[in-house]
Order: C-alpha cells, then structure tokens, then sequence
DNA sequence: CAGGTATGTAACAAAATGTAACAATACAGC
DNA sequence: GCTGTATTGTTACATTTTGTTACATACCTG
C-alpha cells in the first residue's frame, strides 16, 4: 500500500545484509526509508530531516546504539526501536531505560517487526499535532506578542517589552491555549527547573503579567487561575 | 516526576496471583493502581475514570483481551500493554495488530516491564497535549457553561466564574447526562484521585452547584441524587 | 415505624492563591 | 572591579477555594 505521505524510517545498521533485508520490509510495507550504515551523524539528521521512526543497531562502528538513544532522546521524540543481534537481555534493557520504545532481537519476525513500527509510528506522529511555533507575532483579541523581540501590545497600541522571565511564561501559556499547565511545567519553561512546594515565584509572576494585561484576578479575562492546578491561557487567538 | 500526581495504570487479570504481583510492582514503583479481574466493563472504566496504561491479559473470563483491545482502540489512545501466559507468538502478534503497544510474556521481568510501561506512560501523557477543546459551549435549558473560562450563565443572564473543582465537577456530569456517576468517578475527574468511605467533599460541592444552579436538593432539577450510588445530571442539552 | 445507613449542609479548618513589600540577583555602563 | 537599574525571588498576610466535621434530614429494610 502506498501512502500519500508515507512516515520516514532511518535505518541505522553496519551490517550490509541486515540492513538490505530491514529495507526492503519497510519498503514493501510502503514507508520511506533511509539508511546509514554509522549513527556519527544521527542526531544531526534527526534535527534536519523528518524523521518518525529510527531502527537503530546497537553494535555499531564509532558511538554504539545505546550512546545514540540516550543523545537522541534528550533532544527529540522520535520512535526508536533498537537492534540486538545477540541474546544480551542486559543491553536491550538498558536501552529502554536510555528512552527506547523497543527492541527487536535478530532473527526478527517481519510481521511483528512491522505492526510494532506502525505502532510506534501512529503514537509518535499522533501528538505531533502541535501548533507551529515560528509564528514571531502572535495576536489576540487587540493584543500581540513579538517573539523575536519580547513586545507586548495592548489594543491603544500602547507598547512595552516583557522581561524574559514573563515573556516566557506568557509564551508558553499562549501557545497552548485552553489548556491548564501545572507550576512545574511553567518553571519548566521559565528556568527549566523543577518547581518546589513553597514556591510562589510563579504565582507572582503570573501576578506581574496580568497587570501588564489588564486582567483583574478576581475575575480574569487571559489568564486563569485552575485552583489546585496550575493556570490557562483563555483569550482567543486571531 | 513528582509523586505527587502518580500516573494511574489498570490492571485486568484473573488470576489472583499474577494480578497481586503485577499490583505490587507497580505500587512500588509509585504508580496509582487499580485492577479488576474481568473487562465487560472495562470500556466504561476507559470513558470515566482518567487512566494512563492497561495491563491486560490475554485470557479473561468473559470478554477475552485481543476482543477488547479492539474495542479499547477505536475509542481510546490509552496504552495498551497484553500479558500473555503461554508462548503463543501468533496471538502476540495479532495483539500488536489489533492495536496493543506491546506484550509481555509470563513469566516477566519486571525491570524490563517496568521501564517499558514508564515509557509507554510517556508517550501517551505526552501525547495529552490535546487541542482545545471544541465543545467550548454547553447550552441547556437557558443556563449555559463557557468550558474555556470556566463561566456559567443562567437564563437571566447573570454570569458567574466557577470555581476550578465545581467546574470539573459539573463538566464531568453535564457530558454525560442521564447516567448515574459514583462518587469515585467524580472524585477521579476532580482531582485525578480514588474516593474513600466518609470523604464528602464531592457532596459538599455538589451542594455548592445546586445552589449556584437554583436546584433545590429536595426536588432537584438538574443534578439528580442515585441514593447509594451517585450523582447525575438530568437537564436536557440544547 | 424503628433502626441503620446515606445524604444535605452549616460551620469551621485547612490549603492554595493574590500580591505588596522587600531582598537578592543579574547585568549594563563605567 | 564598582554603581545603578532592572529583573527575579522570598516572605508575610489577606483572600479564595477546598476539605472536614457534626448534626439534621431523608431513605431503605425489615
């Protein structure tokens, strides 16, 4: 069956036969498929290219497979299925705990091998149903928010540049909007920390913003307080 | 991960053993557990209570696991983990086909199992970054709640914010009209927690919403009273 | 209709939030 | 480095929201 826009595999395997035979699986099974026969330059693909789903071998010249999972993962969320050849249970799970989704041991069953990849694939292009974020002017009702240079307008054109640390959380408020993110995912966002019970600097800050905003707290039109929860972004984007 | 809001994994196995000890792994790893020892009602657990990951056996009294993983997956992203007993690769493979995550293969290892479920776990809470909602007005009867400001106005035109728990609280009712919600139900959609003997709070704030809602608990309209078994909404959706 | 159990809710207690005032820190210009 | 300014963090206390308790009332069962 062919795809419209069939999802992208990078098979990375050294073993020329191996990775002939994962190809033309995926192949057949109607993916687009690329292969390298090193992972060196893996993580640099994976920033570049789309790719949904990455078959990775765990014996390989240079950095090995389960370097590469534990580099992949800190910056992307790709699928990653690891290959073993032997029967090293040890390494396998130490690749899931390095952020793998799963391994497959050689011989694989190609059938299994397949319904796993489609799996994976459909939970990892599933969430990526994320607003783009190179959107440098976001409007709302009046309002705009300049990222590239921290700008908030009001609706009289009033102009003012946010702190970092405000502009920040704004930011990540407003990009997911309607929806209730916790204090730790905010500090998350501000300072990539973790947030600590006992810590208001959140909540003050929040404070700053919806005075820059016109927002009266007893009854706020932007940005909502989820008692217990965190807070939400409920204006509407133009 | 903070402790705090543990992640909630169900888990459907007949076999008392087997289900005390998967139970035990997964307490002490943190989780928030719930089992039951059969799945003809597992779709409904699905739709009302807030779960993360389904551990399923394979071989149930009633309804079997692959008949409800189909049936799980036309309706749910939850994910799905199969435990099988014996080495059936087919029935595996045709779990995986029918939409299962993965499987695991009594008996297991529960290192393996437990990484492979964190991550599952991360996937699919990843994933929850869902798209506001669309269903952001609920007209009935004159009365009508904004979900995305939290507001609730009445027929004469009066508005008022609720607070976040009477929110969820009526939110939770109000999507499901006509069926009965137990006080675990509502304490899960709520705060994400289990309900235990004694805690009243959910009536207390039922209480809270009938007043704002003009409902006279001894003969009300809107949230109706299942003595012994819960609460339900019985106004009529525009 | 007595007795046990479940629900309604007022009154209170506890926890979470809003924010002013101040302290600490970062940072630019010198 | 130093100084002044901008930004962020902390604390304390007012307020709001939620949870608990106690008792009145309602419901169910025999």
């Amino acid at each position: 069956m062919t795809h419209a826009n069939p999802h992208h595999i990078l098979i990375v395997e050294d073993d020329f036969a191996s990775r002939a035979l994962l190809v033309s699986y995926f192949e057949n099974a109607g993916y687009r498929v690329s292969e390298i026969d090193h992972g060196d330059d893996l993580l640099q693909r994976i920033q570049t290219e789309h790719i949904d789903l990455v078959l990775l071998d765990i014996n390989l010249p240079g950095k090995d497979g389960l370097t590469l999972t534990r580099e992949l993962r800190v910056q992307s969320k790709v699928g990653i299925i690891l290959v073993t050849s032997k029967g090293d249970e040890i390494d396998r799970i130490v690749g899931l705990e390095l952020g793998a989704d799963d391994y497959v041991t050689k011989p694989f069953n190609p059938r299994e091998l397949l319904v796993r990849a489609k799996n994976l694939i459909w939970r990892v292009t599933d969430q990526a149903t994320q607003p783009a974020e190179t959107d440098s002017l976001i409007r709302f009702e009046g309002w705009s928010l300049d990222s590239s240079r921290r700008l908030l307008s009001s609706p009289d054109n009033s102009t003012e540049r946010l702190p970092e640390g405000e502009f920040k959380l704004l930011h990540t408020l407003i990009t997911k909007p309607g929806q209730v993110l916790s204090r730790d995912q905010l500090m998350d966002a501000i300072h990539d920390r973790a947030w600590t019970p006992n810590d208001r600097s959140v909540d003050v800050m929040i404070g700053r913003l919806r005075r820059k905003l016109g927002d009266n707290p007893a009854d706020p039109h932007f940005i909502l307080t989820a008692h217990g929860a965190g807070y939400m972004f409920a204006g509407t984007l133009d």
